[in-house]
DNA sequence: GTAGGGTTAG
């Protein structure tokens, strides 16, 4: 664990970093007098630590998103006992403190925030502790549990606030509703919600976020009609519920009211929400508006990530030159992983193999690493473009050339790819090699549509053997068996089927269309 | 020196 080496170590700085930060002034280092160059007088001791800590401070506030100079300030605190001594109260290490727990907190590594907060309060950081908590300390603390995906240290944290006197500070106690929504347990979180004496609307827009989080759209809707004052996050929050719970028009008539209601302007995050609804009802209209309000607003240019959300959108909404235009025009120092992704996943949906491949190999010539989503995006251009062979290199290489691990969605865009070509035996080989950890039911139901497809009526079978063996509820398969049955003229076989269906009292919602 | 909404696959 890089943590406990970083106790252990008796350098300050972890081995793991490049470079040692620079913090001036240094705490064993003499200065020297400029005119004579003769060593100046030592600091007293207290001020040299407070320089330190100072110094140390500053570092994090400016390279606060920085996990490796949080790390390399935690292992300078703990090799120098900057938190230690007999000094009376110091509010300097009390920042220190909770400047490198907020960090934790922000970079999600409640294991370092835990253990600095136990070495400092057992002692071993601070004899008779210079170090005194607060309500910072306490809310750092519950934001870092986020994540944690069990609250047992949040309770336990919130047990403590209580003592402590923390039961109407705002803070704290969003924080606390916060750490349990954020878990999974919004029961809590309310419970905590009622019975604050004063809240502010960060408290309900954390609740709200909550609760569209997990699914409680209706609810999350309410509280936001509730509440006395709506700010931007309040309404992203709400519009991304409808979003995700699939109601595209709901939301873009939220983003409508927003702006035209509350005169409120919409940020990035906005942006970022609204898109996928866009995408959703598909309109090349909305989504071009979108476009020149990012441009007028500076959006697009500001931030890369709403640029490469509208790669995405426009792409979505059938506008495959209008995705590649906007590509282009977004310079390359700008561009990131996630534009490429974008793009080549663009093309992807519009079957052009040939292109992904050209843009995965610009991609590479400017230095930038694929991930598994790149390939899994360039594996299904293939796979829609028909190219089967640079797929099976493509696959190769991702796994030999870059040690990615493919993920199920791989082998199924292998399995797709093969079936589609009609190499069934191919296909069906990477079925069965699938480790058997991340198998799963898409696998063979892909398999079974190349069958049903190409009329292999045997190896359909086997096909649908394993997907029975995993799932017996979704009817779709069966009447993809059904058809391979009555498409071989075997309609005794599929006749049994039908009544196989019927006992697993599957069901197949008949198929619509929305256009 | 506090807290909240976050780009690509599907």
């Amino acid at each position: 664990m890089r943590f406990l080496s970083l106790l252990c170590s008796t350098s300050p700085a972890p081995a793991r970093a490049k470079r040692t930060l620079e913090i001036a002034p240094a705490p064993f280092r003499r200065r020297r007098s400029s005119s004579t160059g003769a060593p100046a007088v030592p600091l007293p001791r207290e001020r040299r630590r407070e320089a330190l800590q100072n110094g140390l401070f500053s570092l994090l506030r400016r390279h606060g998103g920085s996990r490796r100079v949080a790390l390399q300030v935690h292992g300078r605190v703990v090799a120098s006992g900057l938190l230690l001594r007999d000094l009376s109260s110091s509010s300097t290490a009390t920042l220190l403190f909770n400047a490198l727990l907020r960090c934790y907190a922000l970079d999600r590594l409640p294991l370092e925030a835990f253990l600095l907060y136990k070495d400092v309060q057992s002692g071993s950081l601070s004899a008779s502790s210079s170090v005194s908590f607060n309500s910072f300390t306490y809310t750092f603390l519950l934001n870092s549990c986020v994540g944690l995906g069990c609250t047992v240290p949040g309770v336990q944290l919130h047990g403590l606030t209580l003592k402590l006197g923390f039961e109407s500070h705002v803070y704290v106690q969003t924080a606390l509703v916060y750490m349990y929504v954020a878990c999974g347990s919004v029961g809590e979180g309310g419970k905590v919600f009622d019975c604050m004496p004063v809240r502010n609307p960060v408290t309900w827009n954390v609740l709200i976020s909550g609760l569209t989080k997990w699914g409680r759209l209706d609810l999350a809707r309410s509280l936001f009609e509730e509440m006395p004052v709506r700010t931007v996050v309040s309404w992203t929050a709400i519009i991304d519920g409808y979003t995700r719970m699939n109601r595209p028009n709901e939301a873009i008539h939220l983003f409508r009211k927003m702006v035209t209601d509350d005169g409120i302007a919409p940020s990035e995050i906005t942006m970022l929400t609204i898109f996928p609804a866009i995408a959703n009802i598909g309109s090349v209209k909305v989504c071009q508006s979108a476009h020149c309000y990012g441009e007028k607003i500076g959006f697009n240019s500001s931030d890369i990530r709403v640029a490469n959300s509208l790669i995405d959108l426009y792409s979505k909404c059938g506008c495959i030159m209008s995705a590649w235009k906007f590509f282009e025009e977004i310079t390359d120092a700008r561009k990131n992983l996630v534009s490429w992704t974008s793009i080549i996943s663009a093309f992807a949906m519009h079957g052009m193999g040939e292109e992904a491949a050209q843009g995965f190999d610009r991609m590479e010539i400017g230095g930038l690493k694929p991930n598994q989503v790149t390939f899994l995006s360039v594996l299904n251009a293939f796979s829609h473009g028909g190219l089967v062979e640079e797929g099976l290199r493509f696959f190769e290489r991702m796994v030999n050339v870059y040690q990615l691990v493919p993920e199920t969605k791989h082998y199924g865009s292998l399995v797709d790819m093969l079936g589609r070509a009609g190499r069934l035996k191919e296909a069906e080989k990477v079925a069965v090699e699938v480790p058997r950890e991340i198998a799963n039911v898409v696998i063979w139901r892909t398999l079974l549509g190349a069958c049903s497809f190409h009329g292999d009526v045997e190896m359909a079978e086997r096909a649908t053997e394993r997907i029975l063996e995993i799932e017996r509820g979704y009817g779709g398969d069966y009447v993809l068996m059904y058809n391979v049955f009555a498409g071989a003229g075997r309609f005794n076989d599929a006749e049994r089927l039908r009544q196989l269906m019927d006992q697993a009292t599957a069901s197949k919602v008949p198929g619509h269309s929305l256009v």
